[in-house]
RNA sequence: ACGGGAAUAGCUCAGUCGGUAGAGCACUGGUCUCCAAAACCAGGUGUCGGGAGUUCGAGCCUCUCUUCCCGUG
């Protein structure tokens, strides 16, 4: 029986090398789950894995894309499901999905609305209503586009507001009446876990993260992109705080101490994520941990 | 040792006329159908250094102790 193993968690609990074990005991190879590590150009920042890690398992929806490329949630359901396919076609009954980005994650195990891909032009009109006139004319417009999502919508979030007009404008229908939030069966066994460490543990891990991104070159890498400073894919953890080094907002030892605390505020986002969804296994870090997992994959 | 200053949230500090405290950052909790490492929302977490006094009432005034800083030795 096809069967899925996703490996999540938050960023620093040790994914990777889970994964890794993990595809190569059960013969098979590694999607990646994770909105920047699938980008090119920024490895070191995204802890993305080394050569020597791709070298033991072939991973896919790694540094394939260009920092300038527009990609979604949807985007990547489609396309991983597609690789899938083929990785149980030639390897046998197992695939590994490995990645922290929960939306992509829950994309590819429930499935996602197939709202349409909005082209360029629509995009910057929309933005445009918001640089003009503020949440205001967001609000008018969707007033006009689409009540009822106005009535259910955050105020205040102007990203989504943005997104909502965005979606009506592609469509030409209320984007309201596109969202069924249903979830799709998918023709698999999906099992899923994550490493569970405490908070101080993950803590201890991350800062000593941070301090092995610095040694392994994360200022150059940073340097090197920072002309496309203002692309959604550098809009990330570890360089927004190089970046405001490098704009002289901030002192270099500023920035990294920053780093480090904002990846643990993201890591407290993923792990509340991971707490609002009981199907995902936690394994006792403690214990050696591929033996846990293939415990779970055939019980 | 003497003189002066300071002591309030995790940190830096504000606190009017005496009416049991507030800001920024930090921190904590949360939202979630799609650029999500994004975006957004909510919450003050306190023995006002200790003790005593004045007062109806003290972060604020008085005394005292402690600690720290600056100056002079």
């Amino acid at each position: 029986m096809r069967t899925l193993v996703v490996v999540t968690g938050p960023t620093a609990s040790g994914k990777t090398g889970l994964a890794i074990e993990l595809a190569e005991s059960l013969g098979t190879e590694i999607v990646s789950a994770d909105s920047r590590q699938i980008y090119m150009d920024i490895p070191v920042v995204t802890a993305a894995p080394t050569a020597d890690e791709l070298a033991r398992v072939p991973h896919h929806f790694v540094g394939i894309l260009p920092l300038d490329a527009y990609y979604s949630a949807a985007l990547y359901e489609e396309q991983a499901l597609g690789r899938l396919d083929d990785i149980w076609a030639r390897c046998g009954d197992y695939a590994v999905v490995c990645g922290g980005s929960m939306m992509y994650i829950d994309a590819l195990v429930k499935g996602i609305d197939p709202l349409p891909t909005i082209s360029p032009e629509v995009r910057e009109r929309a933005l445009a209503i918001y640089t003009d006139g503020g949440l205001p004319a967001l609000h008018e417009t969707l007033r006009r586009l689409d009540p009822e999502y106005l009535a259910e919508a955050d105020p205040s979030n102007h990203r989504r507001l943005i997104h909502a007009i965005e979606i009506c404008m592609e469509a030409g229908v209320p984007a309201s009446t596109l969202r069924t939030g249903q979830t799709k069966e998918r023709p698999f066994r999906i099992i899923q876990m994550a490493i569970g460490h405490t908070r101080e543990v993950l803590f201890d891990r991350i800062n000593r993260r941070v301090g092995i991104m610095v040694g392994q070159g994360l200022e150059d890498e940073a340097r090197r992109v920072y002309p496309m400073r203002h692309l959604n894919s550098l809009n990330t953890v570890g360089l927004k705080e190089m970046f405001a080094y490098f704009d002289g907002t901030m002192d270099r030892d500023t920035s990294i101490a920053r780093i480090a605390k904002n990846t643990r505020v993201y890591a407290k986002k993923q792990m509340l994520w991971l707490s609002k969804n009981p199907v995902v296994n936690i394994l006792d870090p403690a214990r050696p941990l591929l033996p846990q997992a293939l415990g779970l994959i055939q019980p």
